[in-house]
RNA sequence: GGCAGCGUAGCUCAGUGGUAGAGCAGGGGAAUCAUAAUCCCUUGGUCGGGGGUUCAAAUCCCUCCGCUGCUACCA
């Protein structure tokens, strides 16, 4: 059986993750993993802290902390946050650790090696003020061609323009405001992106029936623009210094640009998971050589992130000469909004995670995020929809008919599982439904479409409904004890089939609702997909066993809870 | 400016050449096991505008409009 990777885009380590962040890159790794595991594949699940970089420094200085002790506290925030979300992945790593560090120079050795590499000399903006060079952004000033006067040295938000640094009119520091700035000679380490475009563009055509079409276009895109080579150093203090061997120690001081070492912490991440666990080198067997050749690769992100993955990492890999991995298959979101406007991180504003699991628990977030994840296109968060959906979908629909046969069950059959009687034509047109609807939720899961698998999930829901009100044991009982006994074994089994079928989106709910009915088998860490025929698992509760009635599993949202919650994170009138 | 994605019912979205669809919301009914939860029936759309190709266009082509993003030193 195929051994599946699965990586998540890295978190930035610049403060807690909004609901965009985790719809698009962590929750939806962290579904297809479970979705996997419980088939009952090997499942190698990784993220880490995205931790190098210029606002890291700039943040921990506004903290008032060393870099290094601000990511320490800033990881551990972002852990706690995501296993809250009940986020299973094998190993949360740290791009800042020493396997990446390793890893990093070892590509670029090999780059360097392999003339992929070439040293040049760029200008760039030093602040006197500050002590430092700054990126094109961190410098501001008056736009010429429209005199917007904060515009940012990469871009004018105003008239949107590509600019440069140089460009601005009484440019100064983002950072402290100085006006105290010049321009140096720097040297740079530029990766040679363009000698790369005929072997990308046979391994992106190649993937072009399995990309989604944002993925590919954006993919294409770049490739049609025509690449261009691109600097992988940058002149800050934290990140993996370039080695003293490459270019004769020009770089002395220099540290790989961010997005260099990001990716490579993919594989960083599995040395670490290995190191932690006593696994040695195993952790070569998922990426390298002959060795990897039974491991599938997928990768989780939003648009954004796209170019990254489509060609910086893969012109690494390739340039390196060695028989490292390339990713499969790549899943990419578009942006979730809050309301009508974005969210955002500098400015706060939209739900956190942190403050998203304070208000409900994790699986109402989980299966609304999955619901409605922005696969198509952008889509909006807004709580009165999440209300809808969660009192809709999950109170009424899936809570309610486990809540209503549990009961039934309890008062009228004293909370066996009843065995009298036989599935008769009903039961068998159910169970035909049922067999025809679990195949095409599982396609969708491998395919990765979530919004139609989760659809299905809702429409088995309804069947159960369906079914109960064709079956109606509660007229039964009254004349026919049999009849009614058959239903309501019907319905038990139901409960058990939705159990198994949502633990990859609410695994948490799926445990509580499966051991309603019985405790679930082996270290309970894993509710497994039910691969089998339908007429056996729904049949498959043993006469006699006892069950009992769960509490109300999913409360509804009221428009009280609405009202205080767009009162506290702003609703439609902050955008 | 260039490029990309998107524009379908009040809302959220399916639908890539063959009679416009689903869920929610709205309207009517049934049932009374259940968190007043369920089930059945139903109203509702010049598919952003205009032009073209075709026996046939939401779908292909051209053009215009609108929204969003990217434009390589934010990540």
């Amino acid at each position: 059986m195929e051994r599946i990777l699965i990586t998540s885009a890295l978190p930035y380590i610049n403060g807690i993750k909004h609901l965009g962040t985790l719809v698009g890159s962590m929750l939806s790794a962290d579904v297809f993993a479970r979705f996997k595991k419980a088939r009952g594949h090997e499942v190698l699940f990784l993220c880490a802290t995205d931790e190098h970089g210029t606002p890291t420094e700039l943040a921990a200085m506004e903290a008032g902390k060393d870099v290094r002790t601000f990511c320490d506290e800033q990881h551990l925030l972002q852990k706690a946050a995501c296993e809250k979300f009940d986020l299973g992945w094998d190993h949360f790593g740290r791009s800042s650790s020493p396997q990446n560090k390793e890893l990093t120079q070892h590509f670029a050795r090999q780059l360097w090696k392999n003339g992929f590499l070439e040293v040049r000399t760029t200008k760039q903006v030093y602040s006197n003020a500050d002590g430092r060079f700054l990126p094109d952004r961190y410098v501001i000033g008056t736009c010429p061609h429209c005199g917007y006067e904060k515009a940012r040295g990469d871009q004018c938000e105003n008239c949107t323009r590509v600019l440069d640094p140089i460009d601005l009119i009484k440019p100064r520091s983002a950072v402290s405001g100085s006006d105290d700035i010049e321009i140096r000679d720097s040297t740079h380490l530029f990766l040679k992106q363009s000698e790369f475009v005929p072997q990308l563009r046979q391994w992106i055509d190649s993937h072009k029936n399995e990309w989604s079409n944002i993925v590919y276009s954006i993919a294409n895109k770049w490739l049609e623009e025509g690449l261009q080579d691109r600097g992988i150093t940058r002149d800050v203090d934290w990140g993996v210094p370039v080695p003293d061997d490459i270019a004769d120690g020009k770089l002395k001081g220099k540290v790989f640009y961010v997005w260099f070492d990001a990716p490579i912490e993919y594989i960083g991440a599995t040395k670490e998971w290995a190191d932690a666990n006593g696994k040695g080198n195993s952790w070569k067997s998922w990426w390298y050589g002959e060795e990897s050749k039974d491991v599938r690769y997928y990768e989780f992100m939003g648009k954004d992130n796209v170019p990254f993955h489509t060609v910086g990492f893969p012109v690494t890999i390739m340039g390196s000469g060695e028989p490292w991995k390339l990713v499969d298959q790549i899943k990419g979101f578009n942006w979730l909004n809050y309301y009508s406007g974005k969210f955002s991180t500098s400015e706060h504003r939209g739900v956190f995670m942190d403050s998203a699991i304070e208000i409900l628990p994790a699986d109402y977030w989980r299966y609304y995020l999955m619901a409605n994840a922005p696969e198509s296109s952008d889509s909006s968060f807004t709580f009165e929809h999440f209300a809808s959906v969660v009192n809709k979908d999950l109170a009424d629909v899936l809570g309610n008919f486990v809540n209503r046969i549990t009961k039934f069950c309890v008062a009228r059959f004293d909370g066996k599982v009843p065995g009298e009687g036989e599935y008769g034509d009903e039961e068998k047109a159910l169970i035909a439904e049922m067999e025809k609807r679990f195949a095409q939720y599982t396609a969708y899961f491998e395919a990765i479409e979530y919004r139609k698998a989760l659809a299905e999930l809702r429409a088995i829901w309804v069947a159960g409904n369906e079914y109960l009100t064709r079956a109606a044991p509660w007229t039964h009982i009254k004349t026919d004890r049999a009849k009614a006994a058959v239903a309501v074994r019907m319905g038990l089994n139901l409960v058990h089939l939705f159990a198994h079928l949502a633990w990859p989106i609410m695994p948490t709910m799926a445990k509580k609702i499966h051991e309603a009915i019985q405790p679930v088998a082996g270290d309970g860490k894993i509710i497994p997909w039910p691969d089998m025929p339908m007429a056996k698992e729904l049949d498959d509760l043993e006469p006699g066993m006892a069950i009992h009635a769960p509490d109300v599993l999913f409360a509804k949202i009221t428009d009280e809870q609405i009202a205080e919650w767009t009162a506290r994170f702003g609703g439609a009138d902050s955008a």
